[in-house]
DNA sequence: ATCCTCCCCTAC
DNA sequence: TAAGGTAGGGGAGGAT
């Protein structure tokens, strides 16, 4: 597609002259609050941008009012724009002229890359630099090396310290691709200039002597003019409000003649051909390149890799932590008094970052700050229909009433000097690591939620600060507390990426979540413990997390959208279970009194890959389905191979135009309103293939039988995924291997050798004993199991399968693979093999020798009878005998010392399972643990313990 | 009673 | 123009 930057100018400055339009009349169904309530009534003010997009879009609601209204003609609502303000924020920074503006436009035309909903124009020099620098990328990959434009900077090398703008990675890009070196660290001797944009920054690193530091705009300007300039225009002036009013100025300035230098250098306009629809081969990767909800999809999954390959490598935190502890303890003279940390009180972080695609823009548009502003692909424009969905705004436009997931259109009218400012996708995932890199260079005791959203176990970095009334004893207050460090936190987050940061703080991440939305903006705020219940009382049902539009309607029978958790305490657990099943009505019984005892660490299993594309589906024949189908494909096979897994099942969903919806959907290429169809099959073996997948999606899509012509989205979903390693063993051997007892190798091997090891010991010293006389400890001796009732079990083992139902050969169902589930034995084959008799009399032996203090000799044999009921496929026996003593170590009667040692052996068998099984039983989980640990005594009488005993599950858990 | 399949819901 | 993805939890109802 044609760039056309000089006409959509010419378009602009047209609309100019013309003013505001005023408003069109639409029909008052469009936009009246009955029907779509989500907007006006259910979307949750002060909640951050970036988490309520809304799933209920309406314009598949509004699709017949306007086409009834005729949407085809022409502007049935032409939406109120100031073009005035659009045009200032069009030629911000630059001169006013038209010429240079046009030339600039078409300039920079190589850089877009024909993309129609680009402006036409650089925006920015951060959008120049973006554009900048997929070209250097480009040039890396193919040309194999950065190419240098000039040497300017021959003989010169700089470090990039702090947050800076541009940022260091387009400074590096600058100064490399023009003849200098780009240091990751000072290196005194060598580096030749520290670049810095803020004097706070360059302080907390101390200035180490003969560092020279300027600002960033000397690489720019000496760039744009094409030499070396003098470095003494550009020290760093150590006075904030200087730097602040720079901000604005001169990197403007600069901006400008970057931009305009960009543009004689590049003339040359690349034509490319665009994807239009699905139906062209490249529209995947065009469609993914521009969808915001995929990269938030994708961002999420990759700050998770992250701190999981943090957590693998055993990054260490001590030097971040060994700073934080300096730096607070040199604030403490100051004497701002905080609120400590009572003991035995934990404190979880939920940190959000305040509209972040919107503070991302804001690092480079600072004329932007206080105005509202709005992150979308549209321009806001005339010849838009304002269609596009707004992914994030500034809570100034907020204030004006528009929300995240509202339409351009719709915002427009709400707030006509609404500032439209486009994605900067890069960016977007650039500053989402440098928050999660200030993060876990403190703590590892951290769960990513998303790009901008974590929950952060903070109880015991605060309590790293001992000395600080932190350390367990209670002095009601002290100067450094959960505030001050998550103040700390918060402050590191703004330096290192210039974006504010809010905090919640609370005993759970229940609580820490809530008081976010009191914390916000860029602040912070901790609910204790002891003001929780008052606390969630005051909260309305629908700000708790996982309640969302449908749950609160089902919950109409107990009252309003508005209620408060207080007031919904007076319904039963049973009441809400009528209306909303059981699970969700338990959670929701908890959560409304406060109650929340899940864990920030949660042990992450990827269970399912997919890929779904409802936009831009609009087939004519066959053929280009098929074509369709074969990309889907391949893109699966992509993530699998990211991943390292292959998958056994696979669900096909589609989109079919509901039958009374319009063929033209009102937003272009939109989906409508729809129909949806799911299939799924079976992978067997497992697969990673892309032709395999293709076929199957194919197969399927074929049992739907829906007419090509009708089909509005396409997703392919890919569960029950095992490691692809193993996976390409037949499923049968996958089996065998996952139960047969291992005679060499593997982790079991390690295990019995361990055994092994022990029994020599312990023989030995029994032998050292006799020979000095003493009576042998036959309680100890035996390392294996020395309890009544297990040394039966271990002599009644038979091999597999004797005792299977269902798959004679198997000893679980074939879905294994991302739900092991135990097949349920007959209950003459449960009693023969593990009596209920026998369970008891474990169970007591078990809470006896609890009596004595954890010792070796003690929990081994605990550890390794779990572990070989796990080996044999016994898991409801494993289970009751895991929650045996779970239970019996949060009793009185036990010996001190058992609470925390249930909890290493539970750990110990997770790590056992996941390295032997890619798997870990479900009573491993913590929430379960928890629940269990809730009722102790009573250990072997109540009958629903034998239930639940029945109902364990593996769950696969990926290890790289 | 416990599963699987085909949904729906929620979150970011 | 516009770029409505993706992963996980859970429920209804039929199959076993």
């Amino acid at each position: 597609m044609d760039v056309g930057s000089d006409r959509e100018l010419e378009l602009i400055s047209g609309e100019e002259e013309e003013g505001p339009g005023p408003s069109c009349e639409t029909d008052p169904r469009v936009t009246s609050p009955e029907l779509f309530p989500e907007e006006d009534e259910m979307t949750r003010e002060g909640d951050d941008a970036d988490s309520r997009w809304s799933t209920v879009h309406s314009w598949d609601t509004v699709d017949a009012p306007i086409t009834m209204n005729g949407i085809g003609e022409p502007g049935p609502s032409k939406p109120p724009i100031d073009f005035a303000l659009m045009n200032r924020w069009l030629h911000e920074g630059s001169d006013q002229e038209g010429n240079n503006g046009r030339r600039r436009g078409a300039a920079v035309g190589w850089m877009m890359e024909g993309r129609g909903d680009e402006r036409g124009q650089i925006r920015s020099f951060g959008h120049y630099m973006r554009l900048k620098k997929d070209k250097l990328l480009h040039q890396v990959n193919v040309l194999g090396r950065v190419k240098e434009v000039s040497d300017i900077f021959k003989g010169i090398s700089i470090f990039v310290n702090g947050y800076t703008y541009p940022s260091s990675i387009e400074l590096r890009n600058l100064i490399q691709t023009n003849g200098g070196n780009f240091h990751v660290y000072y290196e005194p001797g060598s580096t030749t200039y520290t670049i810095a944009s803020e004097m706070a920054t360059v302080k907390i690193s101390k200035t180490k002597k003969d560092e020279i530091i300027v600002r960033p705009e000397f690489i720019v300007d000496s760039v744009a003019a094409g030499r070396l300039l003098d470095d003494k225009e550009y020290i760093l002036i150590p006075d904030e409000n200087e730097i602040l009013r720079r901000k604005g100025a001169t990197i403007s300035q600069a901006m400008k003649r970057l931009t305009e230098k960009a543009g004689e250098a590049e003339t040359r306009v690349e034509k490319r051909q665009i994807a239009l629809d699905a139906r062209d081969a490249a529209f995947i990767d065009e469609y993914y390149a521009r969808s915001r909800l995929h990269l938030i999809s994708t961002l999420a999954q990759e700050m998770r890799d992250y701190v999981s390959s943090l957590r693998d490598a055993n990054y260490s935190t001590d030097s971040a932590r060994a700073a934080m502890i300096e730096k607070l303890r040199e604030k403490n003279g100051e004497g701002s008094l905080t609120r400590s940390l009572p003991p035995s009180e934990r404190a979880v972080f939920h940190i959000d970052l305040d509209c972040f695609f919107v503070s991302v823009t804001l690092r480079t548009r600072p004329d932007l700050r206080g105005r509202p502003v709005a992150v979308t692909h549209s321009s806001g424009s005339k010849d838009s229909n304002g269609f596009s969905e707004i992914a994030s705004c500034s809570y100034e436009a907020r204030a004006r009433g528009v929300r995240n997931g509202s339409l351009v259109r719709d915002a427009l009218r709400k707030c006509s000097d609404l500032v439209c400012v486009p994605y900067q996708f890069d960016d977007y995932r650039s500053v989402s690591k440098m928050i999660y890199d200030v993060i876990a260079s403190h703590t590892l005791e951290l769960r990513a939620v998303s790009c901008d959203e974590m929950y952060v176990d903070a109880t015991s970095l605060i309590r790293s600060l001992d000395g600080y009334g932190n350390d367990g004893v209670d002095d009601g207050h002290s100067s450094i507390g959960p505030i001050v460090v998550a103040n700390y936190l918060r402050e590191l987050i703004r330096e290192r990426t210039g974006c504010p940061a809010s905090v919640g703080i609370g005993p759970s991440p229940l609580v820490a979540r809530l008081s976010t939305r009191f914390a916000k903006p860029d602040g912070v705020k901790w609910v204790q413990e002891r003001d929780v219940e008052e606390f969630v009382a005051n909260q309305k049902v629908s700000d708790l997390p996982g309640v969302g539009y449908s749950t609160l309607n089902k919950l109409g029978e107990f009252g309003g959208a508005d209620m408060k958790c207080g007031e919904m305490r007076r319904f039963g657990e049973k009441e809400l279970e009528g209306a909303l099943g059981k699970k969700t009505a338990h959670l929701l019984y908890r959560m409304i009194r406060g109650m929340d005892d899940s864990e920030v660490v949660v042990e992450r299993v990827r269970k399912s890959v997919s890929c779904d594309i409802n936009y831009g589906i609009r087939f004519t024949k066959d053929e280009e389905l098929q074509q369709f189908l074969a990309s889907l494909a391949s893109q699966l096979e992509k993530k699998l191979l990211q991943a390292r897994m292959k998958a056994a099942s696979i669900t096909l969903k589609v989109m079919v135009r509901a039958a009374d919806a319009p063929v033209e959907t009102a937003k272009y290429l939109g989906h409508g309103r729809c129909d949806t169809h799911t299939r799924c099959g079976r992978l067997d073996p497992p697969c990673g293939d892309a032709e395999k997948l293709m076929n199957e999606a194919r197969k399927l899509m074929m049992s739907i039988k829906a007419p090509v012509e009708e089909l509005r989205g396409i997703g392919i979903q890919l569960s029950r995924l095992v490691r692809s390693n193993s996976a390409a063993r037949p499923l049968a051997s996958q089996l065998n291997r996952f139960f047969a007892p291992k005679k060499n190798g593997g982790v079991m091997e390690g295990v019995e050798k361990m055994e092994r090891q022990k029994e020599k010991d312990e023989e030995k010293e029994k032998k050292e004993k006799e020979g000095r006389g003493e009576e042998p400890n036959e309680g100890r001796k035996r390392p294996r199991v020395h309890f009544e009732g297990v040394e039966e079990i271990e002599d009644h083992r038979r091999p597999m399968g004797e005792f299977m139902v269902n798959d004679v050969d198997l000893p679980i169902r074939a879905n294994v693979i991302s739900k092991l589930r135990v097949i349920s034995l007959p209950e003459t084959e449960k009693l023969a093999f593990m009596g209920e008799r026998t369970m008891t009399r474990i169970g007591r032996k078990i809470v006896e020798m609890m009596s004595e203090e954890p010792s070796p000799p003690l929990y081994g044999p605990l550890l390794l009878h779990g572990w070989s009921l796990i080996r044999r496929g016994q898991l409801p026996a494993f289970t009751q005998f895991a929650r045996t003593f779970i239970r019996a170590s949060k009793s009185n009667s036990v010996a001190e010392g058992w609470e925390f040692t249930t909890r290493s052996i539970c750990r110990e068998w997770e790590k056992m399972c996941s390295k032997r099984y890619r798997a870990v039983p479900d009573l491993l989980k913590r929430e379960e643990r928890v629940e269990w640990s809730e009722t102790v005594g009573g250990v072997w009488e109540n009958e629903e313990d034998h239930d639940i005993a029945h109902d364990v599950t593996i769950t696969t858990f990926p290890i790289l």
